[in-house]
DNA sequence: AAAAGAATAGGAATTTCAACCTATCACAAG
DNA sequence: CTTGTGATAGGTTGAAATTCCTATTCTTTT
């Protein structure tokens, strides 16, 4: 990270806050000239650095994280991508012309491996999930979240069978696995033999 | 991103390079008391916020990038995780007893988002995609994305209508889109029906 | 057990950042 | 045309971060 790099991720920060640097320094409670460009390097041409008080105060102003402040400084997407209701996406003014967000009232929703789980991937074989998941289909799962009753799941038996299926009925001592096939019959298993249970948190399409 | 951020960022830095934090200073040609625990906050309990100068050149002594230390304070796992077949997954040495990755064997695989693709999300609701989608799901969608046969996709026509549906036969007249639930019949658009076709990329589970 | 090195705590001096103030410029509203 | 607002440049002052220095604690080595 370099000096530059810094003043380029405020000014973008800025920019797409809809701001100008005064603004989001204003915005921030510091003083308006805090990130003008003339501030950025001293008299005697020393390169001017900000404290990270100042940044984080600029971050917390318009709602940012530090991981969207590094996205902006290392050109990347960032950890989000917009999001609406299905149902509303019929509406005009959600999308541009080539299918692309536009507009407001769009959320933001978090992509995994992003947050505080751990999380992996299983690449699907054969058909015997169709039609939830087809051959090449990635999953996502993490064993750290909590599993419900509905959820699809990856679990592992002491014996050493892995499997995807829905989350049945949980006892205190059994636990009910639902095929994604229906032609295939639930599986009931005491909780020993299950050696854990893993959530699946997204699948490649 | 709060005032201990900043440190616990620090601390783990220096920790994931076999350093201690004084050793991290004098490695980025700092003062080795520069972040000593005693140094984050004043006599009279003012925190006290490092700049970013001295972030950077801890960062660069250890050769990380600010994604790396924005990746320490959220505690986040990264952009990728790892990868095997499902059919694999049977095999002993590729899971410890808490059902993590062990071992080698181990592909990675790139969420999305993070490349150079354009990507959004959309949010199920109601029941009309079981069971592949359910309420609540979230897809992610690029309309980059170059779109084939068996794909799911969302589709938008022109006048306005949005679904999702698997490609069907594409000729160069018309665009045959079929539903996920089989009791519903395939639509046949012609190609200037469709405003885009966005691929569906992931979806939540 | 003794010695050497590293890590840390505490304080003073110095450097540097941030706030404050004023002036200029650009632009929009009346 | 005048007025008002926001953005920026330049300088001064006060506050805060960094360095420098010393002492103490802890670990490792001999």
């Amino acid at each position: 990270m370099r000096h530059k790099d810094i003043w380029n991720g405020l000014d973008k920060l800025a920019g797409h806050n809809g701001l100008s640097v005064s603004g989001l320094a204003k915005l921030a409670g510091l003083d308006p000239t805090a990130f003008n460009p003339s501030k950025r390097t001293a008299k005697d041409g020393r390169p001017r650095w900000p404290s990270t008080e100042s940044v984080a105060r600029a971050l917390t102003a318009v709602g940012a994280g530090f991981d969207d402040f590094a996205a902006l400084i290392e050109g990347k997407r960032g950890a989000s991508a917009p999001l609406i209701g299905f149902a509303q996406a019929g509406n005009d003014g959600f999308f541009d012309d080539a299918g692309f967000p536009a507009g407001t009232g769009w959320d933001e929703v978090r992509f995994p491996g992003l947050g505080a789980e751990r999380v992996y991937a299983l690449e699907i074989s054969g058909d015997s999930m169709e039609p939830v998941y087809r051959a090449g289909d990635r999953i996502v799962v993490s064993p750290d979240a909590q599993v419900r009753r509905g959820d699809r799941v990856v679990a592992k038996t002491v014996e050493g069978e892995v499997m995807a299926k829905l989350l049945g009925q949980k006892t205190d001592k059994t636990i009910e696995l639902v095929s994604f096939n229906p032609d295939y019959p639930p599986r009931r298993f005491a909780r020993g033999e299950v050696a854990w249970i893993a959530r699946i948190l997204w699948a490649s399409q």
